[in-house]
DNA sequence: GCCGTTTTCGGCCCGACTGTTTTCAGTCG
């Protein structure tokens, strides 16, 4: 069983203990534990089966949560997760999921009106039996409904980070069958989309039913959901989660995996090209028209170069504009994650980080990384400990002692994430941010404001001389929380104009900037950082899902600003228009 | 449930906001 299971299992234990009233703290150890263990770099199996190592040693995993994982890595379940299951039903926790809703409002919900499922709660909510509770009203009753969809969704979709932990660990287990020839994934997973809903994978096997067999005995399959002759088998992961294989021959390999991954709308865009040239396009291969015959499809650059384009970097398949920028041979060299040289966003013990500066620094060295910003919170974010003038005044002190011991090493920036406040202004004074190398600006509070509100705040950041970079820019949390409503629009521009940059947030949950919105900030030639947001040292590891991220912007590594070497950032940083301000 | 070099018991990031109240519970980060 892989890491981002476990870690989901510890989760859920911790939603249905605190569905039953448990005890809060106990309640945040399985979360810190799913945390800890989602943010390992290593597999939980290997440390077990390790003698010399102890899963225990893990901060924030002890005695009990280590047993329960070697339970779930060694029998696939555990019986107290089970029970649980029993007792409450699945609806019951997704209605925790709704922002706006804990575990004690879920609960009246389910005792008071018996709700047990979330189209029960809409219903319940359309006809107003909510408001009528004692503790909710009106206001309660509409949340609940703008939040109905996004509990919906969440159930559907994971995180592409979970998504790809899951597939390289089938990939693993399937390398194992000796009659697979070739084989790879498709689907919205390859084209990098941050959530993805199920996973496919195309493969050429010599024996197909060996093939398929292999596939069913993956460890950790619960179903088998449809199992066809020779060409296609699906089974679950989990609760929900659906894994297809499709096996093809070998000739057609290219074709099918041009099929399968997809977009719909980038494959119609495809076919609807081959046809204006007397070809015809499907899973199987391209043909001519006239005679049937086959012209191509063994591999994906025969697809494309069929109707005379170049091969289209999986990332870009959305039938957004890859289609003219392949024609005019100017599809971008997409950034890859070894292109990084810097990360300008992570957070140390001294808030709500796990590790020390030189922790971090250590650790961003052992990752090729020639320069860090150390960007603690402000003290706005009073639950992380957030820096307070004097505070982050010291920080950079102490910054300014440790820098001598990296030299030639690591350029440590004195950096801090300083709230924007929801009155407007920062949490931070001028004359403070003035002493930072780096200042990071976001809006954590009060992200149900209005959109003219929000969006003032935020210009009000960017127009500050000393604010250097906007963070997640639109606060939204994937599956979790929508984005807050803000003009991006007039953000770009002034971000533009000031030359401020933006951020995209590389942790799994955020990836924000999305592809949309980093796309649109390339057009308007503002300088873009892509970062970790790391709160501990393995948090420095999510790089890659900001890359692609990146990607599917179309993003180069001339557009990201952390690709370029620590000098020639720090000479780009002070050559903005408002650097003369400061 | 985790953790610890003044603790193996008794703490555990806690302040602000929202919507509901009319002094506060629940939620969020």
């Amino acid at each position: 069983m892989e890491n981002a299971r476990i870690a989901d299992i510890f989760e859920e234990l911790a939603d249905l203990l605190e569905f039953r009233g448990e005890n809060p703290f106990r309640v945040r150890a399985y979360r810190n534990g799913a945390h800890a263990i989602r943010d390992l770099d290593e597999s939980v199996a290997a440390i077990l089966a390790d003698d010399a190592r102890d899963l225990a040693d893990l901060p924030g995993i002890g005695a009990t949560l280590a047993e329960k994982a070697r339970t779930l890595v060694e029998t696939g379940s555990l019986p107290q997760l089970e029970s649980l299951r029993q007792e409450i039903p699945d609806a019951v926790i997704a209605m925790v999921r709704i922002p706006g809703l804990g575990a004690k409002k879920a609960a009246a919900l389910h005792r008071e009106l018996q709700i047990d499922s979330l189209d029960a709660l809409r219903a319940a909510c359309e006809a107003g039996l909510v408001r009528k509770l004692k503790g909710f009203g009106a206001k309660t009753e509409e949340t609940i409904l703008a939040g109905i969809q996004i509990a919906q969704v969440a159930s559907e979709r994971i995180y592409w980070s979970t998504a790809h932990e899951l597939a390289q660990s089938i990939l693993q287990h399937m390398q194992e069958c000796q009659a697979i020839q070739q084989m790879q994934w498709a689907g919205s997973y390859r084209r990098g989309r941050e959530t993805v809903g199920d996973l496919d994978l195309l493969a050429v096997a010599s024996d197909r039913k060996a093939a398929m067999d292999h596939f069913e005995a993956y460890p950790d399959r619960t179903q088998t959901i449809a199992r066809g002759e020779e060409k296609k088998i699906s089974i679950r992961i989990g609760k929900a989660f659906q894994v297809d294989m499709r096996l093809v021959e070998e000739q057609e390999f290219g074709a099918a995996l041009q099929y399968f991954t997809g977009s719909k709308q980038h494959n119609v865009h495809l076919r609807r090209l081959a046809q204006a040239q007397g070809l015809k396009i499907n899973e199987y291969g391209v043909f001519r028209e006239s005679d049937q015959s086959r012209v191509g499809g063994a591999s994906e650059p025969e697809v494309y170069a069929a109707v005379g384009l170049p091969w289209i970097p999986p990332e870009l398949r959305e039938d957004r504009q890859e289609f003219e920028l392949a024609a005019a041979d100017k599809l971008p060299d997409l950034i890859t994650v070894d292109a990084i040289r810097g990360d300008l966003h992570m957070h140390t013990s001294a808030t709500d980080g796990t590790a020390t500066i030189r922790e971090m620094a250590d650790a961003a060295i052992a990752r090729g990384l020639q320069y860090i910003a150390i960007t603690d919170h402000s003290k706005r974010v009073s639950m992380a400990s957030g820096l307070d003038e004097q505070r982050a005044l010291e920080q950079w002190r102490l910054i300014d002692e440790i820098r001598p011991e990296y030299d030639g090493r690591l350029v440590i920036l004195k950096g801090i994430e300083c709230d924007i406040l929801e009155k407007g202004g920062m949490d931070l004074s001028d004359e403070c941010l003035a002493q930072a190398d780096w200042v990071l600006a976001s809006v954590h509070y009060g992200q149900r404001q209005s959109r003219e509100q929000i969006t003032e705040r935020i210009l009000g950041a960017i127009h500050n001389p000393h604010v250097d970079c906007v963070a997640h820019p639109t606060g939204r949390l994937i599956n979790r929380r929508e984005a807050y409503e803000v003009d991006l629009e007039a953000v770009m521009k002034a971000a533009a104009e000031t030359g401020t940059f933006l951020e995209i947030n590389a942790h799994p949950s955020r990836l924000d900037l999305n592809d949309v919105h980093a796309a649109a900030a390339k057009r308007h030639g503002i300088p873009i950082v892509i970062s970790t947001d790391a709160h501990s040292i393995d948090g420095l590891n999510v790089m890659q899902y900001g890359i692609t991220q990146a990607r599917r912007a179309g993003l180069t590594k001339g557009d990201v600003l952390n690709t370029l070497t620590a000098k020639a950032f720090l000479k780009r940083l002070h050559q903005r228009p408002k650097a003369g301000s400061k």
